[in-house]
DNA sequence: TTCACGTTTCAATAATCGTTGAATCATTGA
DNA sequence: TCAATGATTCAACGATTATTGAAACGTGAA
């Protein structure tokens, strides 16, 4: 993964709310979950929902699909196990860092 | 890891600066740089660079120390650890989500 | 068509961010 | 002590961000 990239992924977790929509929807899984529900949840008013949405899934942590009247959003896990590969090579000198080798 | 701490850490790598920082003290290990020397290679004034480096220090991800006049910056491994832990954990629903099983 | 519902867009606002250059602090050597 | 070096702090600035409420855009039902 370029850095590029890496930063408008980070970017795009790197907020309260935004954290909170990506973990909901990881929770939820891959059926995903309507904006409006999501809004409903985690108390957050619809067009700032929006907004947030809008930059994860242009970070393309995201998918939707429209349904009826609905906008199901769920997670790319693809595009979040990158970002993962991405940290622990660029965190941990690589495979030489494993969770007790750190320090 | 808390969510709010989770957020301050994504938050301090996402951004291209901060990034190359912490991607060029992880390549240099445990020994670290002076700030003055990262300041050059990357081509940062020192005067951001500091902001960027307290930024990161703040979030846990550096820990310093002076050496003469110098001080020396060096990652964090256990706290870059445990934030890719926290995502590993948030982002593929825990060891469900293998590299090949994602989607 | 008309209406209601779910969602997004838009303009406006206050707050925060990243950069710059000058000033200041800390440490060492003359 | 004084000067030189490395690093940080500070004020100022332009740019970006997150939030709000109103308006507009789809979609499906009456």
């Amino acid at each position: 993964m370029k850095s590029e990239l890496a930063v408008s992924r980070l970017y795009a977790l790197a907020q309260a709310s935004r954290l909170a929509v990506f973990r909901l929807l990881v929770q939820k899984g891959p059926e995903g979950m309507a904006a409006g529900e999501i809004a409903e949840r985690l108390k957050v008013a619809p067009s700032a929902l929006s907004f947030h949405l809008k930059e994860l899934t242009s970070a393309g942590l995201l998918k939707s699909r429209q349904e009826g009247r609905f906008v199901i959003y769920a997670p790319d896990f693809k595009a979040m196990r990158g970002l993962i590969d991405y940290l622990t090579e660029n965190c941990c000198a690589g495979s030489a860092c494993g969770p007790d080798e750190c320090n």
